[in-house]
DNA sequence: CCTTACTGTGAACAAATGGTGAAAACACAG
DNA sequence: CTGTGTTTTCACCATTTGTTCACAGTAAGG
């Protein structure tokens, strides 16, 4: 996997080639920022950005990256930059890390984003598939034993957050943030409402596979 | 997502509150040490605690909630109170912002701040495992020799937060502060019988752990 | 031993939580 | 505007869970 590495210091090259090989990565190393952007080949799974280079700063190619891709970007300040940190974070990068560092934490952080940003791909994608269950998201459906459930908008989101990560207790709370949106005001309740439904409709009867209720916490779809 | 603010100044919680409802935050304001300390309800994410404060300073504040739990602190410091800035971060705060700041930068800051640490709790949480146990706070469940063990929210609780720091001695208080929050008003023999319902239920026979006692403490989880 | 303070326990009681059905509010297409 | 399907709210009841308390049991220290 290849990680480009902008930085007008050939020492933070060198120190991170070597933790960045030993994990298995390919460490793409450039000096400024022009070459940055020259670089920056498909193949490219992450980049660091020094914020002070010669050419066009962190900050600029950071800015020009986002215009068209969400490539994970990691900023490296050095103490001071306050604000740049901050510009950073704003600008849409996903970390940031100031020096000096260790080459470890910066590794660390890389394998961090990476996870966060795979995660994230793959829970937006393909379609959940249990024993007798899919759920798709893509096109809204959810079959039971190969028939077609005919389900609601928030009956299928609420079943998918569910199912995306089976075993994991969900509250009323979180559910309610991640699919009715931040700014919803009604009660924790309704979310009772909706699961009871989606009970109605699933009958998972030997399948191996059901929607949980924790007392005290809230549901979670759990798998044998 | 609740983040406590403890500041004498008004203007700071204006300020503040604007930025971080925007981002989806729920500020929780209080205005001086003590009253912060009553608002650490569990479901706090995160709290910036200014360090001169009336009544209990942030100094003082800090070192209480690090008696017994890693929530994420950021600590406020005026321009000029360096050594405070450093005791700040000894006592375990996880970040400093020194005044006068603009609020987007504390916002950013509590947004790296909270995504570093569920980072870190998301590598901890990967259930508790000992010999022929496993604590589970991501799932709400507990095994004991390979079968599962039905086990109540507060009894799960508890379990974990003494697992979490096998040996480590935990008085009825802080059980209480931590597991039911600290504005909890009943007896502490609560804590005994819940004890005692999960002694009955985790049977650690020739498993070379168990829930000791510690006459006039409290107690701990031991391993041999 | 003997006293004292602390802890274990069981049972009664209180509180919180979840399931449910029905009705009201809402959204949207025709 | 109307009708249909969806979402939300609400009140009820059943159930689980949490709390308290009195009393018995046990450790600590003289």
């Amino acid at each position: 996997m290849k990680i480009l590495i902008a930085d007008d210091d050939k020492v933070v090259h060198e120190a991170l080639g070597i933790y960045l090989r030993a994990e298995g990565f390919e460490p793409v190393n450039v000096y400024d920022g022009n070459a940055a952007i020259e670089a920056l080949t498909p193949d490219i799974a992450l980049c660091v950005l020094d914020i002070m280079m010669p050419g066009k700063s962190g900050i600029e190619v950071c800015k020009e990256i986002r215009k068209t891709s969400h490539l994970p970007i990691i900023m490296l300040t050095a103490k001071g930059e306050e604000v740049d940190r901050i510009i950073g974070l704003e600008l849409g990068a996903d970390d940031y890390i100031v020096k000096p560092f260790s080459p470890r934490e910066v590794v660390a952080r890389i394998k961090a984003v990476l996870r966060r940003t795979q995660e994230q791909q793959e829970s937006d994608n393909s379609a959940l598939v249990f024993n007798g269950l899919t759920i798709d998201l893509k096109s809204y459906t959810v079959t039971l034993r190969g028939e077609p459930v005919v389900c609601t908008p928030k009956e299928i989101e609420i079943l998918h957050m569910l199912a995306s990560n089976p075993g994991q207790v969900f509250t009323r709370e979180q559910l309610l943030n991640r699919v009715w949106g931040y700014d919803f005001a009604g009660e924790t309740r309704t979310v009772d409402t909706h699961i009871k439904r989606i009970r109605a409709k699933l009958d998972s009867e030997g399948l191996g596979w059901s929607i949980k209720t924790i007392y005290g916490v809230g549901y979670k779809f759990e798998v044998e």
